[in-house]
DNA sequence: TTGTATGCGTTATCAT
DNA sequence: ATGATAACGCATACAA
C-alpha cells in the first residue's frame, strides 16, 4: 500500500501543502472555507493518514506517553500479574487513547535508565509507577518533559504525583485490628524501602500501636518480597509459633491471601485462630475464602488520574510544575477475614 | 536538553555523517577500524542518542509493535482484568523489550479499524488478540507488516498465528468429568462467537459427550458473558434447580471460580454436590477454595512465542507467510475441585 | 575507505 | 489568504 502523502493531498485539492497542513490542525481560521471543503475532499478521497514520524521530526510531538511499571527481578517480566498494576495500567490506556495518545508499556532494567528510551522516542510524557535508584530521575529529569509519578515519595517539586495516603492506610487497618481487640499483630510486608509506599504503611502501623499504648515488636514483622508465596510463608510461621500473634496486616492483598493459606496449612483458621488485614481490594480479595477485609484504593481511577493530570500538563508548556501531589481516598472494605476478639467495647 | 544529531557526533570525530551512521549501524566494514574508534569515542562523549523518528522517515523501520487485546464493551478499558491477558502482555514485552523492540498496548473500539494506527504510527508489525469483525483484518493486510494472531480461528495464510487446540481442550475437560463417573455436564460460557475460541471448546465439549453415548441438551449450556459474575449466576441457577446436573465445565477459570460462589450461594458444596473443572489455570485456581482443576495452558509462554515469531517475520522480508500455526500444548491439572461419584472403573 | 547530497513526510517561516 | 521552501535527523546511493 503507497503511502498518501499530504503531497498527493495538496495537488488533489489543487491547493499547497501548507494549506492541507493548516485544515488538518484545526487552524482552518488561516484559511478560506473553500479550501476547507476541497481538502477534506481529498483528504476523504484518498484515505490520507498522517505520517507520525515525520510530523514527531517536525515538531517534537508525537503522541506517546512511556508508561512504566515495576518488573520482576528474575525473569524480567512485567509485574502485570499483580492485579493492582493491571488495573492502573487499564485506567491509563482508556484515558490516553481518548485524548488520541498512545501508551508505550514497558519495564526497564534496574540500573539502567529510561533516558534513552524518552529520547529517541521523542515521548510527550511520562508515567511511572514503582520505585527506583535516584539517577533514574535525574536522567529523567533532564529530557524536560512532563511526568507523573503513581505512588512514589520522592520529593521534587519537578515531578507531578498521584497516590495515597500510605501512612494513613497503614493506620486505618491496623487501627482496625486494634479496634476488635487484638493486641498482639503482626506486620507482612514486602522490602521496606525508603520513600516507598510500604514504609509509609509500616510508619501507620506503628503510629496505630504506639497510640493504643501497645509495645513494637520487631519479632512480629515478617519482611522479605511481594508476593503469594513469600505471604504464604510468613503466615505459616504466624500460625505454627508459640506466638501470642491473633492478627496480621498484611501490605498487600496478595501477601494477604498467602498469609490466609499459610495459616490453614497449619491447620488453623482465618479469622478463627488468625485475623488477617490486607491493601488494595484487588477483584480476587471480594471473592476469597473468607472474604478478605481490606484497605481499598481504586486502581483504575488512580491510572486516569494520573493521565488526565499528565495530559494537562503536556497542553500547559512548562506551567505543569504548580501542581499539588493528588492524593486519592481510601476506605477500609470489612469483609470476613477479621474477628473480634476480647470483651473490649467498641 | 539540547539534542545531539548524528551531525555533532560527525564533526567532534572529524568523519562524515555517513561514517557515523555506518559504525552505529553495525556496518563496520565498510569504515576503517580507526574511524570506528573515533566515532564511538564521540558517541560516549557526547551522549549521542539516536531519534527513530527520524530514522523511522528514513527508513520505514520504527522499532515499535502495536499489541492489541479486548477490552470491556461498557468502559472501553483493557481486559488486563483479566490474567490470562497480563500474563499475555508479560511474555510479549519481555521478548520485545529483549530484542529492543517497544511495545504499544491498547484496544480499540469495537467496529474501528487498526488501519491508522499501524500506518501512523509505522509500525514494524503487531500482535493481535481478541475476535474482531472482518473488516479489522481486512484493513491490517492492507498495511502488509507481519502479523501473529493470538488465540484466532481465522483462516487466512496472510497471519502467522499462535493457539491452542481449543476443541481438544473442550473435550479434555469432559472427558475428565465424563470419566469421573458425571453424566450431566453443564456448560458455562462466555458468547459463542464463530470462529472465536470458546466455539471450539464448545464443540470440544460436544465430541466428549457423543463419543461417551451421552446427549447434549441445550438446557445445560449456559452462555453469557466472561465475567465472575455471570458464572456466580450460573453457578446458582445449576445448584438450585431440580436439575440432575452434577459438574459443570466452565470456558474460562474466571467463571468456574464464579460458578464455584454460586453454588456456595445455595448451601451446596463444591465438590460434593457439583464438580467443577475450568479452562486457563491463572495463578488464582491453585489458590482458590477447593484448589480449581483445570486445563492450563501457558499464556506467559504463548505471548513470548508470538513475539518470537513476529520477530523472525520482521527479520525476513516477506518470506513470513510460511509458518504453520503454532500449536501450544495443553495440560490437564487435576486438583480438588471434581469429585469421582458412581461406581464407573477406570 | 570516506564524504556529499538527496529523500523521507510534516510543519513553520516568510514572501506574495 | 495562500504558496514556496527551509528545516527536522537520519540513512543511503553515489561520487570521489
Amino acid at each position: 500500500m503507497k503511502r498518501v502523502t499530504i503531497r498527493d493531498v495538496s495537488e488533489k485539492a489543487g491547493v499547497s501543502t501548507a494549506a492541507v497542513s493548516y485544515v488538518l490542525n484545526g487552524r482552518e481560521g488561516k484559511v478560506s472555507s473553500e479550501t476547507v471543503a476541497k481538502v477534506r475532499k481529498a483528504v476523504e478521497e484518498l484515505n490520507y493518514i498522517p505520517d507520525f514520524s515525520a510530523r514527531s521530526l517536525a515538531n517534537n510531538k508525537s503522541k506517546l506517553i512511556g508508561v512504566v511499571i515495576p518488573q520482576t527481578e528474575e525473569r524480567k517480566q512485567l509485574l502485570l500479574q499483580n492485579p493492582f498494576y493491571s488495573e492502573l495500567v487499564c485506567g491509563i490506556e482508556a484515558r490516553l487513547r481518548q485524548s488520541g495518545y498512545h501508551m508505550i508499556l514497558s519495564g526497564v532494567e534496574k540500573g539502567e535508565g529510561y533516558l534513552d528510551t524518552s529520547m529517541q522516542r521523542n515521548l510527550d510524557g511520562a508515567i511511572i509507577t514503582g520505585i527506583y535508584q535516584e539517577s533514574f530521575y535525574e536522567d529523567l529529569k533532564k529530557v524536560r518533559m512532563p511526568i507523573v509519578l503513581i505512588d512514589s515519595y520522592i520529593n521534587d517539586s519537578y515531578f507531578d504525583s498521584v497516590g495515597i495516603d500510605d501512612e494513613l492506610g497503614g493506620y486505618m487497618a491496623t487501627k482496625h485490628l486494634i479496634d476488635n481487640g487484638h493486641t498482639n499483630i503482626a506486620l507482612v510486608t514486602g522490602l521496606i524501602r525508603k520513600d516507598g509506599v510500604v514504609e509509609k504503611r509500616f510508619l501507620g502501623y506503628k503510629r496505630a500501636l504506639k497510640e493504643a499504648g501497645l509495645f513494637y515488636n520487631p519479632d512480629y514483622v515478617f519482611e522479605h518480597s511481594v508476593t503469594y508465596e513469600y505471604g504464604r510463608e510468613a503466615g505459616k510461621l504466624i500460625a505454627s509459633k508459640q506466638m501470642e500473634i491473633t492478627a496480621a496486616f498484611a501490605t498487600s492483598d496478595l501477601m494477604a491471601m498467602g498469609v490466609m493459606q499459610g495459616v490453614r496449612d497449619e491447620g488453623r483458621e482465618v479469622p478463627t485462630h488468625i485475623s488477617v488485614i490486607g491493601f488494595d481490594d484487588i477483584s480476587v480479595a471480594r471473592i476469597s475464602t473468607p472474604p478478605l477485609t481490606t484497605i481499598r484504593q481504586d486502581a483504575v481511577a488512580k491510572g486516569i488520574m494520573a493521565a488526565e493530570r499528565l495530559l494537562s500538563a503536556i497542553g500547559h508548556t512548562e506551567a505543569y510544575r504548580s501542581f499539588e501531589p493528588l492524593v486519592m481516598p481510601l476506605e477500609l472494605i470489612d469483609r470476613r477475614s477479621v474477628l473480634r476478639i476480647g470483651g473490649s467495647a467498641e
